[in-house]
DNA sequence: TCTGGGGTCCTAGGACCC
DNA sequence: TCTGGGGTCCTAGGACCC
């Protein structure tokens, strides 16, 4: 299993179309206006030294770097780039490909040198893009992710059963792919601190405190365990979904219905042309200052009409509180679930 | 200090049925 | 009048990822 991941993805295309920010610290993220409400996508290794990160606000940001260049975040440019990586990737001869993100995707491959085969996965992706990419390489999904921490940039690292403890041992378990701070303060309360303390863990007592399926996922996770096969069938998405958080709070409800609305209807539009229908929708409210909620609804029955899922969100809406300063809305519409079961969710935690 | 947008899956509890 | 055990469906909330 290899994991390429493209290095400082978003960063790159947007210097890569303006040469003349090279070097300069640049912060993608909103619209591109620091004073709006909006976190940072990406910074660059520039903007980065002056403490900017992916995730900060776009405020705190402009106050830690008010000379970085502030760019609008461009969906359909890094889309584009990423589908030439993934084509240039799937061209390579002999491998599956399993997209995980814009700029990340897992290929497996049989082989007896997978070095040299991650170098050609690195040379196929600059070839179609000019960009480069980090490549992981483990004999599980998981090991490969991991890997490729310690390739970055323009690397190749192999992540082994017999490397594994030696070189992840004594991280945190919040490095782990899969682990974040609520869990890895879970963790902590067991004593389980570091990767290896995960390793030597009983999944029984992981069960018991973290649940029937997470428990034993996360005792294996400390040890490297995975997946070893790449599934490169398509994804089947499962819902589709809307949401704005609004420069300034919704604060009467005639202006609240009116705005789920649109997110239903821009919903619509999205899923219409999938043909399969919507089982559920769901509507999330973020109340001021900060408070989100999230209430789902089964529909009368299944439907591809546009009224009926503006009518499914309009009823789940009503049952949110009706006096209170809404700073961002959302509308989730789900597929009936088709039954078969995608052997990705074999693998919990994420989307698999 | 102010906290985006788009996703997935797991867990737990209540309602309801036999 | 007070009551077991098992199962399914549904929703709310949580956690994590890119």
């Amino acid at each position: 299993v290899l994991h390429v991941d493209m290095d400082q993805f978003i960063a790159a295309v947007e210097v890569q179309r303006r040469p003349e920010l090279t070097g300069l610290p640049v912060v993608v993220g909103g619209n591109g206006d620091p004073t709006e409400r909006a976190v940072v996508a990406t910074a660059s290794y520039e903007a980065r030294a002056f403490g900017v990160h992916s995730g900060m606000p776009m405020k705190i940001a402009v106050r830690k770097c008010p000379d970085a260049v502030f760019l609008p975040s461009d969906h359909a440019a890094y889309e584009e780039v990423s589908a030439r990586v993934m084509a240039a990737l799937a061209a390579v001869p002999g491998v599956k490909v399993e997209i995980m993100g814009w700029d990340e995707a897992f290929v497996g491959a049989v082989t007896d040198d997978p070095e040299a085969l991650a170098r050609r996965l690195q040379a196929a992706v600059f070839e179609a893009t000019e960009l480069h990419c980090t490549v992981g390489i483990g004999d599980t999904t998981v090991r490969a992710k991991m890997a490729t921490g310690f390739g970055k940039p323009r690397g190749v690292y192999r992540l082994t059963a017999d490397t594994w403890l030696p070189v992840l041992g004594e991280r945190s378990t919040q490095a782990l792919w899969g682990i974040g701070t609520r869990t890895s303060a879970k963790l902590a309360e067991l004593g389980i601190v570091t990767v290896a303390d995960l390793a030597a863990a009983d999944p029984h007592l992981l069960a018991e405190r973290l649940g029937p399926t997470m428990g034993p996922y996360y005792a294996g996770l400390g040890r490297g365990l995975g997946r070893s096969e790449v599934i490169d069938t398509p994804w089947v998405a499962r819902s589709r979904s809307r949401e704005t958080t609004y420069q300034q709070d919704l604060l009467t409800w005639e202006e609240i219905e009116r705005e789920t609305e649109v997110l239903a209807r821009r919903v619509f539009d999205d899923v219409v042309g999938d043909g399969r229908p919507i089982g559920r929708v769901s509507v999330k409210v973020r109340f001021k200052p900060f408070f989100t909620q999230i209430k789902i609804s089964k529909l009368p029955a299944p439907t591809r009409d546009a009224d009926e899922i503006v009518a499914g969100a309009l009823r789940v809406l009503d049952k949110f509180d009706h006096d209170r300063p809404v700073r961002l809305l959302g509308v989730r519409a789900e597929f009936v679930p088709d039954g078969s079961t995608d052997a990705r969710t074999a693998d919990p935690g994420h989307r698999r």
